[in-house]
DNA sequence: CAAAACTATATTGCACACAATTTAATTTCA
DNA sequence: TGAAATTAAATTGTGTGCAATATAGTTTTG
């Protein structure tokens, strides 16, 4: 009988690349929700964790999305030019930047409502596998 | 008794976020042991279809990659500079650009052979929940 | 068989993503 | 307290990632 000798380096022997295949995948989808809001997916994240906080650091926006400076800088002075939110250095700390979110961004909580069921409807997982895949996901983390 | 209402738009609800956070991650644990070899992570699973099928046509390699035009004829110029493929137009089609391993190329693979468990040692995953993972993540792509 | 449709790649423009460095402010501690 | 260490952002440079467009070659079809 012949064995076949693993190989570790077949594209479908690895982990790493089905979980960037699919982040691609998934990240793509939200596009045409985010689109209408004048939203990338970046700028979506980020108002997640702002509609929820208000104001925050540069770098506990950074903590939140695992993000670091070189990304955000620029995409926060985009949706400051946007009017999603006002940045300003602290006062206590001048090293600070705050963002705060502005009544606009505020707003447009409502209209993103919907876009997480949206989403969920094109990602082909049961609620129970979904659970599943986060859990695991968050081992990795 | 107060119900909390459930929060569609909170970070930690979402399935996408630990999905892309964690493909970044993992991304970002290849590099200290691909910097060596001189391959960046993308390069690294280009490499990898072309270790099996030698040579491939650009829209080839993209499709077992899922990534466009716009991102591989730039980083085959830079591996052709490299060394690691040749890049020629297909005489049948000319339409087709043939992207072909070359010997260097080739040899980089032994020196790759022990990434994978490398890799695999810093995942905190066991093997039952990295095929698990890899079932779930191949039901989005 | 030539115009139209199609296909494969390349190019351009925009938006990340992060390492490394720089700048400025704050804290530590000799 | 003042130099050294630390901290927070910003900047710079390199490398994706993709939509939209352009270009050139091939196939289809009236």
């Amino acid at each position: 009988m012949a064995t076949l000798k693993y190989n570790p380096l077949k594209l479908e022997n690895q982990i790493c690349f089905p979980l960037y295949a699919a982040s691609k995948e998934v990240v793509k989808k939200y596009k045409p929700f985010l689109d209408p809001l004048g939203l990338t997916y970046t700028q979506y994240i980020t108002m997640m964790v702002l509609w929820e906080h208000k104001e925050l650091t540069v770098s506990k926006i950074g903590e939140y999305l695992k993000l670091d400076t070189g990304t955000l800088t620029p995409m926060l002075k985009k949706m400051e030019t946007a009017g999603l939110v006002t940045r300003e250095r602290s006062k206590k700390d001048e090293r600070e930047m705050n963002v705060k979110i502005t009544p606009t961004g505020m707003a447009l909580r409502k209209e993103a409502l919907k876009v997480p069921e949206r989403i969920g409807s094109c990602i082909n997982l049961t609620v129970e596998e979904a659970l599943q895949l986060k859990a695991l996901l968050e081992k990795i983390i």
